[in-house]
DNA sequence: CTAGATGCAAACACTTTGCACCCTG
DNA sequence: CAGGGTGCAAAGTGTTTGCATCTAG
């Protein structure tokens, strides 16, 4: 069994929903789909673009949001948004699961997910208690990560 | 034993911490203190600073942000920010608690606390598998409550 | 009295939108 | 070669800040 599709999966995968949607695969497209799968560490817009303008370098900002509206249609991106301080985006793994979020580096990163059905359990006996029916849920960790624990 | 603050006595708490540290009780700040702990929808600015106009026809919404931005100095409200939709506040219970959005109407409602023990239990599994110091954490559930399920 | 609070408007950060031009399919 | 995509700048949203005025203690 496989555990985890390969980033080069992932984004095989994406460009042929997008294509069966009768969307264009630009080169600006597709540099910013492959970015965001190859990118472990929840990018947020501003560093996504930042790559992309190494490779197609009159990328405008407004085509990143724009590309990452059309996956968040599809439901095919995570988008965890931390008010003022911008949104950062999961492509890998777009269904809701918990992130440590590391408040000194700013790192996000996934636990190992052997604890998702537990926390499903536990999210839906909260719901259950008073009728709510539960459609999609986050859970956010805020600390430190183990790097910036042993590190002045 | 109490399970519960009533809203006044949270509200003299929060009055006896603010003096306690030298800050004015003026009457819009008292207000604002006030529709905080009274209100169990857990309101945004825009709703309090309504709520104020009644009583103090001249208040901006600056000091409405203004005081809430110094409770949250003290640890005394829990903002839950919801990125371009806005924050919203819990003045009641401060710690860290999941919440139950409705994504149709809006409300925000606390489960029962009978589940906090486990929920933190499960953060700090999930953190300690990988070294992670967990400072804090957000739980939320996103769906209908059950107002809005049974309703067209 | 005087440090701290208020209220207005301008400034801010992130995101979205309008529109002329461009290029994929 | 037509309709979707790009890129620029302007508009929007919620929030913060500067500063003159006011007021609680």
């Amino acid at each position: 069994m496989q555990l985890m599709e390969t980033p080069d999966q992932r984004l095989s995968a994406l460009l042929a929903r997008l294509r069966a949607h009768g969307h264009r695969l630009t080169p600006q497209r597709v540099a910013i789909l492959r970015a965001l799968v190859h990118d472990a560490n929840h990018p947020n817009v501003e560093s996504l673009h930042q790559r992309i303008l190494a490779e197609f370098p009159t990328t405008s900002l407004a085509t990143v949001y724009k590309t990452i509206a059309l996956l968040k249609e599809y439901g095919e991106v995570l988008e965890l948004g931390f008010g003022e301080l911008g949104s950062r985006y999961d492509g890998r793994r777009p269904a809701p699961h918990p992130h440590l979020i590391c408040t000194r580096c700013g790192a996000i990163r996934d636990p190992d997910p052997s604890g998702d059905a537990e926390l499903v359990a536990l999210v839906e006996r909260l719901a259950g208690q008073t009728g709510f029916a539960v459609q999609s849920h986050r859970l956010d960790l805020f600390g430190l990560c183990s790097a910036c624990r042993t590190t002045s």
